[in-house]
DNA sequence: TTTATCCCCTA
DNA sequence: GTAGGGGATAAAT
């Protein structure tokens, strides 16, 4: 390592657009976006943390055109303009720059690289120079002992050797490389053919590129053909790629290294831009909280301290370490508390390695403890407890109540922002990284069991996860008790419904495991004729299952045309496409056969029959509540919202949900509930009259539109008129109207028009949402809840025009869902009194029970009732309902 | 072993 | 056109 002082020159714009994609859409309270800059900004934290004497000069991009621009027209022709959500960060990140002590220097008409490259090529004499950036351009300036480049976000570090190992050629040799291989991101075009292996094999044989034009001739093949065309443009390239070092500078050289930090303009901003955590912090602490103690509970007297702490606290977390992520088998290794910020406990239970010392019993020293817990569970404090409460439940606690659940409290607070594990709360509510799960027990086949981890290094882990817990109970309390309708949410709605969750999830529900493996055996055999007709009509065999190898017998051997491709450019082999083709060949009728049956026996029938839980013979769905963006549920291990329904075939699956002997299915689910929620929502006058009249919603919406009388309606322009409300609810466009009931792009407009001159006032209120959510960046449900939509005011049309299309849809899933959760809450009251019924499944809008066969009709009498009562609007609610002894005759 | 792509199932 | 989960293959690691 040289001597010189190390210096660090920061590309700020590369990592500018790196940390907007990658952060959360954060906001201040007033709408400013932060997320870059406190991505950019916190890089900077890093590195004053961990190189605290080194000085840093950050370099912006400035706006406008450069040199590189006048050499090749389309130069970054392919670069979209920069998002405005991005601009309104550009000069407050410069400012907390500037006040961190780290210069920014941008100079225009040359790019922040050529800037970089000067400054490397004045400090490299007396400073090893690290620059911090993305873009592999700058591997060019990389010389051993003098610069080196780093990638901050993975912490790699480049030297010449590292270079030649990813690049497979040196330094010196990288802007030749880049003249050969092009950069699609910069749209450069390089050689044709050529791509980084045959760069590097090259420049590796033929030293350079003057060496490899003059025996150009000796280069073999299409590539060298491609080589030979293009050696007139490879001049070019190198101007292009190649990095001023002979920018003049604004300020010297040493001004710029000398440059004082103004802490006090710091802590200003970090206040404009509500960066709570960052204030009074300018050390940061990347891992350990500031003075965080953490202590293993091993004795009894520790033990009665805790106890004590619990008993006078007013909220306190609790975090479990087991040996399983099912709750039902899942063995309680140790129990975490935090009664205090900064403060947390580990009661090691069931450690068991070489040399583990003794620990507290669960039925014995801990039974004092766990009455503790019983006695205080309104204070109780986790996050994700449907996953902790039953497994304290299976040993010996008895808990059915607790104060808050902070992964609810932050799906409840921002259900978009970001994922609401524990790891990712504390990293973008705290500003904190956590210990991981995976670097104390390793991953893959490494991985140990949680009784096998030391217990001085679980007790750093799971106290710590205690003690980020209460952390974010108390970051999100005031936020969310300061929003009267998102509190009213969360206490009345959603911690009630993971109770009933709870319940659900214990429930299970009966699967007909002979019928599913018979029909799976039945399945096979037709997969394997219908497996070889297709290897017959193709000629040759291959895998079935590859959209790969069937694009290539398709379109290349059979030479099928082509109608659609793929996002990325491959000709589409989907379902749409097959089916058009099907009426000329018969190779997709086939496919499309084969296809249907195998996403049946693979996805339904086989793994279905291997999620049947051994104690319980039945299968244990696991409901997750904080994922939907809109506040419905989704169901995982296994879905069992996605059981097929619309192909005979298909409900063949759903025959195996059956009920226990005596028992029966009962199917509750809600009609039209959307449509009525728009009907509530909008006050449009047609819309609403069809519900209170109970017309068939989508005849009276094609009587309307086709302008004949209800009784006169036909099949084909009811379907019109059902494909248009549904398309209602999606934010529909003309062009998704064509393409869904193939008509022509005018007549869908047509349609369309006359749609919205009939219902005008759902066409005001659509207007109204959208205008709702460009000013609040939010929309809002019957209850309430918040569905953010970041990209509202997005610079990117596309994902405005998304944006705008989920804003329509948000209050009218989200409000759904919220109606159906209330539902929820009111049957399981009932159900509280009814020992003969069991809640098992909800569907979005459907909730499925099993019922003793003998009070089958007086329970769907009470259902309906409950469920059409569970909220009243404008129009009437209306549930649908019947029973039968599997799901698919109930339904 | 993990990640990306394509395809397909539901409300 | 909205909102999800998940299987199989193939590439990246």
């Amino acid at each position: 390592m040289s001597q010189n002082p190390q210096i660090f020159l920061i590309d700020g714009s590369s990592y500018l657009y790196r940390a907007f994609h990658a952060m959360p859409p954060l906001t201040t309270s007033k709408g400013l976006p932060t997320g870059a800059i406190k991505g950019v900004a916190n890089m900077l934290r890093n590195i004053k943390n961990n190189f605290p004497d080194a000085p840093i000069i950050t370099i912006f991009d400035a706006k406008g055109k450069n040199f590189r621009h006048e050499i090749l027209e389309s130069y970054k022709a392919n670069r979209p303009p920069m998002p405005d959500e991005l601009i309104k960060q550009l000069d407050p990140l410069k400012k907390i720059c500037n006040y961190m002590g780290a210069p920014v220097v941008e100079i225009s008409g040359v790019e922040a690289d050529d800037v970089i490259a000067t400054l490397a090529s004045e400090l490299k004499s007396k400073h090893t120079v690290i620059i911090s950036s993305l873009d592999k351009d700058l591997m060019q300036l990389v010389e051993d002992e003098k610069v080196l480049m780093m990638n901050t976000m993975t912490d790699e570090t480049f030297d010449s050797k590292k270079v030649r190992e990813k690049f497979g050629v040196g330094p010196e040799q990288i802007i030749e490389y880049l003249a050969l291989v092009g950069d699609s991101s910069d749209n450069i075009p390089g050689v044709p053919k050529v791509g980084p292996k045959t760069a590097s094999k090259w420049l590796t044989e033929y030293l350079n590129l003057e060496n490899l034009i003059n025996k150009s001739s000796e280069l073999k093949g299409a590539v060298g053909e491609s080589f030979r065309d293009s050696i007139s443009d490879l001049e070019r390239n190198i101007e292009l790629v190649t990095l001023k070092k002979d920018v003049p500078l604004k300020k010297s050289i040493s001004e710029l290294v000398s440059f004082e930090p103004d802490n006090k303009a710091l802590e200003k901003i970090y206040e404009e831009l509500e960066f709570n955590a960052w204030i009074n912090n300018q050390n940061t602490k990347t891992r350990n909280f500031k003075d965080a103690n953490y202590e293993t509970i091993n004795n009894k007297k520790s033990l009665d301290n805790l106890i004590k702490k619990i008993n006078s606290s007013s909220a306190f977390a609790i975090d479990t370490e087991t040996d399983s992520l099912d709750t039902k088998i899942a063995k309680l290794i140790g129990i975490s508390i935090s009664v205090k910020t900064e403060e947390g406990y580990y009661i090691p239970i069931a450690h068991d390695y070489d040399d583990s010392p003794d620990q507290l019993d669960l039925n014995k020293e801990l039974q004092g403890f766990r009455k503790a817990i019983e006695q205080n569970q309104h204070k109780l404090v986790g996050q994700n407890l449907k996953y902790d409460l039953p497994v304290l439940k299976n040993h010996g606690f008895t808990i059915d109540n607790f104060l808050a659940d902070t992964m609810i409290m932050s799906y409840v607070f921002n259900s978009v922002g970001s994922r609401h594990g524990l790891d990712n709360l504390a990293k973008n509510y705290l500003d904190y990284e956590t210990i991981k799960y995976d670097e104390i027990t390793g991953t893959g086949k490494n991985k140990i069991s949680f009784s096998k981890v030391n217990i001085d290094l679980a007790t750093n882990y799971a106290a710590e996860d205690a003690d980020v817990t209460l952390r974010l109970y108390e970051f999100f309390s005031p936020k969310i008790r300061s929003e009267k309708k998102l509190e009213s949410l969360l206490t009345d709605l959603e911690y009630p419904v993971l109770k009933v969750l709870l319940g659900m999830e214990n429930n299970g529900v009966k699967i007909d495991q002979k019928m599913l493996v018979d029909y799976s055996k039945e399945l096979s055999k037709r997969l394997e004729k219908l497996v070889n007709k297709a290897f017959s009509l193709s000629g040759e065999e291959f895998n079935l299952d590859s959209p790969k190898q069937l694009l290539e017998i398709l379109f290349n051997k059979l030479n099928l045309p082509v109608l659609k491709k793929t996002p990325k450019g491959q000709p589409s082999t989907n379902e749409e496409t097959l089916q058009k083709l099907a009426e000329d060949y018969e190779l997709p009728r086939v496919i499309l056969e084969y296809r249907g049956l195998a996403k049946l026996k693979s996805t339904y029938t086989d793994s279905l029959v291997n999620m049947i839980h051994t104690n319980t013979e039945r299968v244990h769905t696991s409901y997750q509540q904080a994922v939907t963006s809109t506040g419905r549920l989704s169901s995982t291990e296994p879905n069992l919202q996605n059981i097929p329904i619309k192909t005979e075939e298909g409900r063949k699956i759903r025959q195996a949900f059956i009920a226990e002997k005596d028992s029966c299915i009962i199917s509750a689910d809600y009609s039209q509930i959307e449509l009525r929620i728009m009907a509530h929502l909008s006050k449009d006058i047609n819309l609403n009259s069809a519900f209170t009249d109970g017309k068939d919603v989508h005849s009276a919406t094609a009587a309307e539109i086709f302008e004949v009388d209800i009784n006169n309606v036909t099949g084909d322009q009811r379907r019109k008129a059902k494909a248009i409300n549904f398309g209602l609810m999606y934010g529909m466009t003309a062009f998704g109207l064509t393409r869904q009931l193939g008509i022509s792009r005018n007549d869908a407009q047509m349609y369309l028009d006359s749609y919205f001159s009939k219902y005008d006032g759902v066409l005001k209120y659509m207007n109204e949402i959208r205008e709702q959510a460009r000013k609040k960046h939010y929309v809002e449900t019957i209850f309430g809840r918040r569905v953010h939509v970041p990209e509202i005011n997005s610079g990117n049309g596309l994902r405005k025009k998304a944006a705008e299309r989920a804003a329509i849809n948000g209050p009218l899933q989200g409000s759904a869902a919220d109606i159906i959760k209330k539902a929820m809450l009111d049957v399981n009251q009932w159900i509280q009194e009814n020992s003969s019924i069991k809640m098992i499944m909800q569907v979005h809008d459907e909730l499925v029970f099993e019922a003793d066969e003998n009070f089958k009709d007086s329970c769907c009498k009470s259902i309906k009732e409950i469920m059409e009562k569970a909220v009243t609007l404008d129009v009437p609610l209306v549930v649908d309902i019947n029973h039968g002894n599997n799901w698919n005759e109930a339904h």
